[in-house]
RNA sequence: GCCCCUGUGGCGGAAUCGGUAGACGCAGCAGACUCAAAAUCUGCCAUCCGUCAGGAUGUGGGAGUUCGAGUCUCCCCGGGGGCACCA
């Protein structure tokens, strides 16, 4: 029988062996397919140590899998690493050693910190993003999607990050910077490799329907955005005395009759081609480079243009021309990086035509209010002819059919999507399997190209274009001489598609069918809110590409996701500003904080936990004190899981105490030393009652209802200890054990073996069986109010008809109310009964 | 500028359908045990008045719907996030 104390390190240590070796096997996955639910938690990038971050993301996906598994379900719960990219290549800049071996190492120890926290993973599913065996399979992926057209090359304007060293696709550019590096983006014209996601706008949008109420709606609308599907037409503008036209996207054909002026992008061809014999103009395109790559001024920027000789003819007008200017905030890569100007109607053509003295003609009404301009609203036509009269919903619509019968337009949808730009210019990453040959272009190469190890990185440059023999290879299919392509895929490319991998780690191609279809998709998946379009949208885009290409079943990646709050703690700044660990503060016995250098120290903020913060708390530091289970119970206890929270060591200790009651409890209990003497048995249906609710918010990941409910569970049995019969009492401690064991499994299974209970495995079909009889409460309260207030309740049984309930309510009221005030009564059955009073 | 989310005790947070606001915990206070402290246990703990009984107020503010509003509708204020020259 157990000891008296609870020691977690010797049962931490015994159990978290047993857990780690748990895995539901394909096969039983194929054959219980209906019932099979498939826990996901973005797989972590192996910097080096656990965080707070992750040990929180692991802990709620654990305890789901846990949960889930003794619900009866084949559960399948793999962990793997996102193990290419820059820091790795950072690392060894720094410290010369090769990616490879940092990587490696690092995933040694993380793999170790998390068997340590034991959490329950499929470990014979493990995949490493950077292993040959893993980018092998990625390059197949890579050349079908080439052949399919959804891989391709282009010469195009693309984000570069000067610090890093690489090109960066638009979703990985926050506020003009670098996602990882900070730095400002600069625009180059470069040709780089593409997937064409746009192909998939529409599916892409439509398909977020698919989600509603599983994903956040915070991330669906994010997704919306950022797709940005517009209506409107393209309308080609002729220009004057010449046969050549200037085609134009607008969403407010409505306008036209009000249009004043036509601009152009300085890098469209237009202005280039009129940059070539025209220093003025070559001049003002370098002036707006300049102020493109000028951070968030750019929001901010005056509105330039340059007028150029040309005028195009206003369709509409007869006569009427409107001239052609070169405009800094015209954007070449959205529609067709040419706008026509309306000016009385939108805020930007109106600053733009008083700085430049064009015309500000008014062509809407606003249906009510004030008629100031720019209005940029709904309302009826002035000013335009034969759609006179008509509201701006009619009016596009309107003139979009005139545009194409006179044949110089037509309706078109647009897009804020850009291809993904998937190339970089880095060496750890898995290489592009294509060779360029001068004579037959690019050529699919042999596979598996595998980096080289004999590698130099010295932070100039691609280290693969570099490498003095790597890239040179013969044509697969001339022989004669030929190029590798040097740059490597972009990490979100392996990220698109490594839930699927880990269904089949060891298969011969990338997806195996059989699997796929019985576990896809991920029923849920949990990660930082940061991938709400980078990674979520991609692999999104995979799923449908992958699926036409008959790779896979399932139309979506991920059911649902749950996104998690982050970390947060206190941080201390000292007198100059600068960021002070807590270990390093000393109190003055008045009070007074000071830092080691005498500087005095202050209580800044809550933080995210972060280095740079010196917020941090070592997961490590806080097992070797309270223990896995306690740090687990904390973790998940007092916010719910998509909520920021605050680490709070003082609710740590609590869990931690809480875990010795529970213990101490367990032994008064199941000891021979019992003290149990009573002979009552409420305690039964309160097991069924808690049981029930605890359940349902496991079901609904509320995790910290579920601790609440078990508390008060667990505090039921505490206050039966000397009422109850011992019958009584074990059966509701087994129950009590079996409804927290997600969250604290390690001193569960040892209180579990020590009752003499099999299997000693809980996590087996073990949820108990809830009596819906029991779990019903019949004794219920009645609220009684008079006037809405409350003034009393009574205890009766549910279910107690309306006529009882007024009864009973009058004999508690009694002389409280005068008879003959009373206007009427509302009685409704199980809840309350109202006295309405004048 | 546009879009979205959010506002409940000293703090984190509960509150299926509109039906007893504050479950569960943290902090705090008082007591028991102890020479003492820690640990543990017991009790109290929205605010105001009251010794108690009890009463009044109370879910950011204001209005509305309702017998009844934290919950529904409208307006305003605060906090957080996303997008941002997208034609």
């Amino acid at each position: 029988m157990s000891k008296s104390v609870y020691d977690f390190k010797v049962i931490e240590k015994k159990w978290s062996g047993v857990f780690s070796s748990y895995c539901i096997s394909n096969s039983q996955i194929i054959n219980n397919a209906e019932k099979k639910y498939y826990v996901l938690e973005m797989l972590p990038y192996p910097s080096g140590k656990l965080h707070m971050g992750h040990i929180r993301n692991y802990t709620i996906g654990d305890v789901l899998a846990r949960y889930k598994a003794m619900a009866g379900f084949s559960v399948i719960h793999p962990m793997g690493w996102d193990s290419f990219g820059m820091p790795a290549e950072n690392a060894a800049l720094k410290s010369g050693g090769h990616p490879r071996i940092w990587t490696e190492f690092n995933i040694e120890t993380m793999k170790e910190q998390l068997k340590t926290f034991g959490f329950m993973y499929d470990w014979p599913r493990e995949i490493s993003t950077c292993s040959r065996a893993y980018y092998a399979q990625e390059q197949k992926l890579f050349l079908d999607l080439l052949k399919r057209g959804l891989i391709y090359r282009k010469k195009a304007y693309v984000n570069w990050d000067p610090v890093d060293n690489t090109v960066l696709a638009n979703e990985q550019v926050i506020d003009g910077r670098g996602w990882r590096s900070g730095a400002i983006i600069e625009k180059k014209l470069l040709e780089q490799w593409f997937v064409r996601i746009t192909d998939y706008a529409e599916d892409l949008l439509s398909g977020l329907k698919d989600y509603e109420g599983n994903w956040p709606d915070k991330v669906l609308k994010m997704q919306e955005n950022w797709i940005g599907r517009s209506e409107g037409a393209t309308i080609n503008f002729k220009i004057t005395d010449s046969d050549d036209v200037i085609p134009i996207y607008t969403t407010r054909p409505d306008t036209l009759f009000g249009a004043s002026f036509v601009a152009i992008s300085p890098d469209h061809e237009i202005s280039l081609k009129l940059a070539k014999n025209n220093s003025e103009i070559t001049n003002f395109l370098s002036e707006c480079k300049k102020i493109a790559t000028n951070e968030e001024a750019l929001a901010k920027a005056e509105k330039e243009g340059f007028k150029t000789h040309l005028e195009v003819d206003h369709f509409l007008v007869p006569g009427k021309t409107l001239p052609v200017y070169i405009a800094n905030f015209v954007l070449i890569d959205y529609g067709t990086g040419a706008i026509f100007g309306c000016p009385a109607h939108d805020d930007r053509d109106f600053a733009f035509a008083t700085k430049y003295n064009l015309p500000i003609l008014q062509i809407i009404k606003p249906t009510e209010g004030g008629t100031e301009l720019p209005y940029a609203g709904d309302g009826i036509l002035v000013n335009s002819g034969f759609f006179d009269g008509l509201t701006t919903q009619e009016a596009k619509a309107a003139m979009i059919d005139h545009i194409e019968k006179i044949g110089i337009g037509t309706r078109q949808v647009n897009y804020k999507l850009r291809d993904w730009l998937i190339s970089r210019q880095r060496y750890w990453g898995c290489p592009i399997p294509i060779i360029h040959c001068p004579k037959c272009g690019m050529v699919p190469s042999e596979l598996t190209i595998f980096l080289p190890d004999d590698i130099e990185i010295d932070g100039s440059g691609n280290p693969l274009e570099k490498h003095p023999t790597w890239k040179h290879v013969k044509c697969l299919r001339c022989g004669g001489d030929a190029l590798r392509d040097t740059d490597t895929l972009d990490t979100f490319f392996e990220s698109s598609w490594y839930y699927l991998r880990y269904l089949c780690p060891d298969f011969d191609d990338p997806i195996e069918k059989e699997i796929e279809s019985a576990a896809m998709p991920v029923d849920i998946c949990i990660g930082g809110i940061e991938h709400a379009v980078l990674h979520l949208l991609y692999a999104r885009f995979f799923m449908l590409a992958l699926r036409d290409m008959g790779y896979v079943k399932a139309k979506i990646p991920f059911v649902k996701i749950l996104a998690q709050g982050m970390v947060y703690h206190k941080s201390y700044k000292n007198s100059e500003g600068e960021w002070i660990q807590p270990d390093e503060i000393e109190t003055s016995p008045d009070g007074k904080m000071f830092d080691k250098s005498g500087k005095e120290v202050f209580e800044f903020s809550m933080e995210k936990m972060s280095k740079s913060k010196k917020n941090t708390i070592n997961p490590q530091s806080i097992i070797e004190s309270y223990g896995v289970d306690a740090a687990r119970l904390f973790i998940v206890s007092d916010s719910p899981p998509e909520k920021d929270f605050d680490w709070n060591t003082d609710a740590l200790e609590g869990s931690w105490r809480f875990l010795n009651r529970v213990w101490k409890t367990f032994n008064e209990i199941f000891g021979e030393d019992s003290k149990a003497s009573g002979n009552e048995k409420s305690l039964i249906k309160t097991t069924h009652v808690a049981l029930k609710k605890i359940a349902n918010s496991y079901e609904t990941v509320s995790l910290n209802k579920s601790v609440a409910f078990i508390r008060e569970f667990f505090n039921a049995i505490e206050d039966g200890l000397t009422s109850e019969s011992i019958e009584s009492l074990r059966f509701a401690f087994k129950n009590f054990i079996k409804a927290i064991s997600p969250i604290t499994p390690h001193i569960c299974h040892e209180m579990w073996k020590a009752t003499g209970e099999t299997p000693s495995i809980l996590q087996e079909s073990a949820w108990p069986e809830i009596s819906e009889a029991l779990a019903t409460v019949n004794e219920i309260t009645i609220a009684v109010q008079v006037n809405g207030k409350l003034r009393g309740t009574f205890e009766t049984e549910k279910g107690t008809d309306e006529t009882a309930l007024i009864q009973r309510a009058r004999e508690i009221l009694g002389s409280y109310i005068d008879e003959s005030t009373i206007k009427k009564i509302v009685a409704v059955k199980d809840r309350v009964v109202n006295v309405v009073c004048q």
